[in-house]
DNA sequence: GCGACAG
DNA sequence: ATCTTGTCGC
């Protein structure tokens, strides 16, 4: 960990499926990353939208992308970069709008993460390489995905208490799990990743949560996304929290 | 009637 | 994601 980034890292547009290749065999042949030291360097990275002056009526073309870099609840690293979408969101194919953006946040971090948190599915997508798995697979970096509900998995909710999870299954494989994070709160789902699984993913999210449902580094880049659109787009208001 | 495939 | 409305805890 904390060693030298690869800033030649690429998004590959072109070549979807040879990641998704990768995430085949890296499921079959490569060892699951697991934690070891504690805490773990965590990065992650959340794209936020706006409204472009240019184009008012079409809806999100503006991004902000923020990253982050802790090691428990220590910042150690981080910054937004804005950007013109590519793409307008189109479900099943996130990657084709936020890889790049945030592929290029995470690679101008100056560290390397443990394990990387995206706000998207990894297996659990109709070719099994949702973005979650693909941003890990070009990095080189262990990922796992959060999301408020499974894209195509299925399985029941998980028992009441923090830390209670349950399986979510596609095609009979466990893709991704429920995790309750806060008692009594509606779960998240912990999404297997690049060279992580369903349990590696839910221990992860576990980790750098406690009294809130999301987890702190996504939570943190969000924030800083949030805060310099809404700066440069409502410089009037104010913009605690 | 609306949405039902991540953000 | 973003927006709106409702609920809950300090």
């Amino acid at each position: 960990m904390m060693e030298g980034h690869r800033h030649d890292a690429a998004w590959p547009v072109s070549r979807i499926g040879i990641v998704i290749k990768q995430a085949r065999l890296a499921t079959m042949q490569r060892p699951a990353w697991r934690p070891e030291t504690l805490p773990l360097d965590i990065a992650a990275a959340v794209v936020v939208s706006g409204r472009s002056a240019e184009t008012p009526d079409q809806d999100s073309e503006l991004t902000w992308t923020g990253a982050v870099l802790m090691r428990g609840s220590e910042v150690l690293d981080s910054h937004v970069v804005k950007n013109v979408a590519a793409t307008p969101y189109i479900p099943g194919l996130l990657a084709l709008r936020e890889g790049q953006l945030l592929c290029a946040a995470i690679t101008a971090l100056r560290a390397c993460p443990d394990v990387l948190i995206v706000a998207a599915a990894g297996r659990d997508h109709p070719r099994q390489a949702g973005l979650a798995l693909h941003l890990g697979a070009v990095l080189g970096i262990p990922s796992i995905g959060i999301t408020d509900r499974p894209l195509m998995a299925q399985g029941t909710y998980p028992g009441p208490r923090r830390g209670d999870t349950s399986t979510l299954l596609l095609d009979d494989i466990e893709v991704a799990q429920w995790v309750r994070t806060v008692t009594g709160v509606r779960p998240l789902v912990a999404h297997a990743g690049w060279c992580t699984t369903a349990e590696v993913a839910a221990a992860v999210l576990l980790s750098c949560t406690s009294h809130l449902r999301a987890p702190q580094p996504l939570r943190e880049a969000r924030r800083l996304a949030r805060l310099a659109r809404n700066r440069e787009q409502n410089p009037n208001s104010d913009h605690r929290r």
